[in-house]
DNA sequence: ATGACGCCCCATGGGCGA
């Protein structure tokens, strides 16, 4: 089963590369980020017509999460819990039966933190740094059910100098400070495992460039797409894959698909 | 030091992204 996670910048903005990307690559589970429309915006029917089942939560103009697959689901939750004042649609969780039981997939996309402010003490950067807690939280709770689990999206998180094209240039960014790196590490802590780090581990693996500045021409990445498994699902797990190709396509978004194999 | 690019919207420029 290939589960892949991608931030397409606009659904409406993405179709064509969407469906055209889903009948070449073929997977089975896709967490989609940054669909930027309000439930009734997303394409419901173009979707389902390729072989999918939808899950979306969505958000007027920005954020907005959704999975698709071509299993039904049995459960979909939307929202981290945590703060019930939160209105920003960053988080959609969805289980589906395998022949290896259950598999939950969560489709995410973590606060960006810019700016951080002069001493890390901006709103932006602590809702982050909250959000992290949140979702650290609600993953203790999923990994006590013992299930093939893949938390996936784009973290917003650069985890390694070897991330990142130019790590002095990062150093202050909310993606690459040392709170972010440290609530990143305590994540991992709890029993997660990085899908990259399993198999591939290499710099220089980017998953997103700016559109500014011949960002994709000159390779200046970072790779901030991530896939963190529970035990029982790194078990089954048989590889990862960065579809970098697809941001040399017409109108492409500025991160590429990534997508884990499992043997589900 | 800034802007560059692309997306959004009760638009025609400002907010946001990373």
């Amino acid at each position: 089963m290939k589960i892949a996670t991608w931030n397409i910048n606009s659904i409406k903005a993405r179709m064509h590369a969407l469906t055209a990307w889903l009948e070449s690559a073929k997977p089975d589970i896709v967490c989609l980020q940054e669909i930027k429309t309000v439930n009734e915006g997303f394409p419901h029917m173009e979707i389902e017509a390729l072989g999918y089942n939808v899950a979306v939560h969505g958000q007027k103009s920005y954020n907005g999460v959704a999975i698709l697959s071509k299993l039904p689901f049995d459960e979909v939750n939307m929202r981290l819990p945590g703060d019930d004042t939160d209105e920003q649609a960053r988080y959609i969780e969805a289980v589906v039966s395998t022949d290896n039981g259950a598999l939950r997939v969560a489709s995410i996309y973590l606060p960006n933190g810019n700016p951080v402010g002069d001493h890390g003490d901006s709103e932006k950067y602590q809702y982050k740094l909250a959000w992290m807690r949140r979702l650290r939280e609600r993953a203790k709770t999923l990994l006590t059910y013992e299930e093939n689990l893949v938390l996936t999206g784009d973290y917003n998180v650069i985890p390694r100098d070897g991330d990142t094209h130019n790590p002095e240039g990062w150093r202050g960014d909310a993606a690459f400070r040392p709170e972010t790196h440290a609530e990143w590490n305590a994540l991992k802590f709890i029993g997660l495992y990085d899908l990259f780090d399993h198999f591939d581990g290499r710099d220089e693996q980017y998953t997103f460039w700016d559109y500014q500045a011949g960002a994709w021409q000159n390779n200046n990445g970072i790779r901030i797409d991530h896939l963190l498994c529970s035990a029982q699902a790194i078990d089954k797990a048989r590889g990862i894959k960065i579809d970098r190709d697809v941001r040399n396509g017409v109108k492409p978004s500025d991160h590429v698909p990534v997508i884990g194999e499992f043997a589900f």
